[in-house]
DNA sequence: CTGTTAGCGCCTTCAG
DNA sequence: CTGAAGGCGCTAACAG
């Protein structure tokens, strides 16, 4: 049925033992006898069979991605990025969704290990799990925005915190004075660092820190657009938001719309994360960016290269920046 | 140093044979057997190694999605869709992206294939490459909303002619007499069949058709941006515009936008997918919406259940229908 | 019900 | 440089 190595083996009138040397490389093979195995195979079709060859023990070429929800925009551009570097090395990509559900990331993560994957992205929060430890234990992770639960001897992130400052700093800086935020969840650590760098700016401004000018969402638009709306309810005025990523954005411009808002000449808007999306808006969001990619790549970088057993711990830490777009202006009208 | 099938027979004091049937579940086991085996595998921490399972012929219980760009919102909706199937199987889903570039795909193709993957869903165009045959030879293989070049045993796709029929339509209910199209790229069969339905729907109606009122995009936002930046270029009067995806429409109503044009008080906006997005944008986008996420979850299913060397050949195509939001509106201004 | 014995396809000593 | 032989971890006939 499938061709294997005997086959070739018996079609060049060699042993197993040189086919096996001549197609992976180790060991010298006759140059003539090589040319007689490379046509047979050629000319039989032999597709080497991978299961057999990592079954050995060696590397299996597959890496794995655990993220919250791949629809939401923000990891498929992180996803591309760890691709990207996967293909480079020749490496299979296995994309799994955990809903940030942990017991489904137990779950995977076990089937992970059967299918004996050279390593796993994590990205994202993760409700501490009581199996959680046992079943990434001696299995080489990085982790990616996720510095909460067990303790990750790699892991790569965007500062957070600096971002919320920044964002903050802009809007103080265009003489915003009452600032809302629009939280993400507040179970995730980049949530909490967002908005203790929003409230570190405030506090710096020497402005007043006003509780009920901070909704929580969920990062997605239809919380954006929620916690707008809660926001509005609320009746404090505010001149500016600051939400916590551009998904919630996205919802809080339509609330805003809906409610007769206009931004940025009633109210501005800074978003988070700068998807690619973000520069397409109506206005184009103002945002923080977070190069999205590059925490991909240096992601499986980290795994593919640094993250073995014995290896040094390792954590890096992206700059984002500010990136000014049409969505924040100087304060004029106020609600 | 990894514990094995023959450590927990050991500890056990049966032979491998009956650890491999208790543990597979085939073969009748004894009962305190077994409770002695399941005891062993929990206190000794055994993990099933899959690659010596499938080695023997058995399927590897891993399917691979290959998508032309994990970016573009589309894609995440239907891998998600194919997740959802792939993880009720207990099937694992590996994620390649080839560019819409054959080449790649191909290359991609070999080694899943040395992979032995149980089959492979294909989404989108690729161009004609003479290796692409021989790479998908025997390989269980559903394709989405691609219908060119090799013929397909198994696919799934949308009716996108028909949808860009009934957006034409709406458009002219709502009295619109000059409709531009942008376009998808001309090589990709959906994109030609939106066009061929939006000028069977312009003749239906005894509207003329103004090749000059067709321009070409890229299915992303810049390209939608570009396109309508060029028809704008071309002062022909238009009072409605159907863009063949909601990410071209997005860039469309950017340009828009700039140029001065409300949408859609002067002039009115159909997209194309019904992503999540399109919702959310201002004005709420009217769009043509597809079964994203079941068009997803029928390929894992044709391809887990019916894509078998000897099964029957299938095609499933799904209908699409007119989401109404708020881009379009009766004809009143006009360029 | 359970043990023995072959492999699955490939790699890797160890000889020659 | 090449061949023979053993084994990776597990399943699948056969026997008992």
């Amino acid at each position: 049925m499938t061709v294997t190595i005997r086959d070739i083996a018996a079609d060049a009138g060699v042993s197993v033992a040189t086919v096996s040397r001549a197609l992976s490389g180790n060991g010298r093979v006759g140059e003539a006898t090589r040319a007689r195995i490379t046509e047979a195979v050629a000319r039989l079709g032999y597709q080497p069979n991978d299961l057999a060859r990592s079954l050995h023990g060696g590397a299996t070429g597959t890496i794995a991605v655990l993220v919250p929800d791949i629809t939401n925009p923000f990891f498929p551009e992180l996803v591309a990025g760890i691709q990207a570097v996967a293909n480079e090395r020749e490496n299979l990509l296995l994309l799994c969704q955990t809903g940030e559900d942990a017991s489904t990331a137990v779950r995977e993560l076990r089937h992970l290990r059967r299918k004996r994957v050279d390593g796993v992205v994590l990205v994202g929060g993760l409700a501490p799990d009581d199996a959680l430890g046992g079943a990434l234990a001696g299995m080489p992770l990085v982790t990616v925005d996720r510095d909460t639960g067990l303790p990750a001897r790699w892991s790569v992130r965007a500062d957070h915190r600096s971002g919320g400052r920044i964002a903050t700093e802009h809007l103080v800086e265009l003489g915003h004075e009452r600032i809302a935020h629009v939280a993400g969840p507040a179970r995730l650590s980049v949530a909490q660092e967002r908005l203790a760098g929003h409230q570190e700016a405030l506090a710096a401004s020497g402005l007043e820190v006003d509780d009920a000018l901070v909704v929580h969402g969920d990062f997605g638009e239809a919380g954006g657009y929620d916690a707008l709306r809660t926001l509005l309810r609320r009746r404090r005025e505010f001149s500016a938001v600051f939400c916590s990523n551009d998904l919630a954005a996205v919802g809080a411009l339509r609330a805003l719309d809906e409610a007769g808002f206009r931004v940025p000449d009633d109210v501005s808007l800074v978003g988070f994360d700068d998807i690619h999306l973000a520069g397409y808006l109506r206005p184009a969001l103002t945002t923080v960016r977070q190069p999205i990619h590059e925490l991909g790549r240096r992601a499986a970088t980290l795994l593919l290269e640094h993250a073995v057993p014995g290896g040094a711990e390792r954590h890096e830490v992206l700059e984002v920046s500010l990136v000014r777009r049409d969505s924040a202006r100087s304060v004029r009208g106020r609600r």
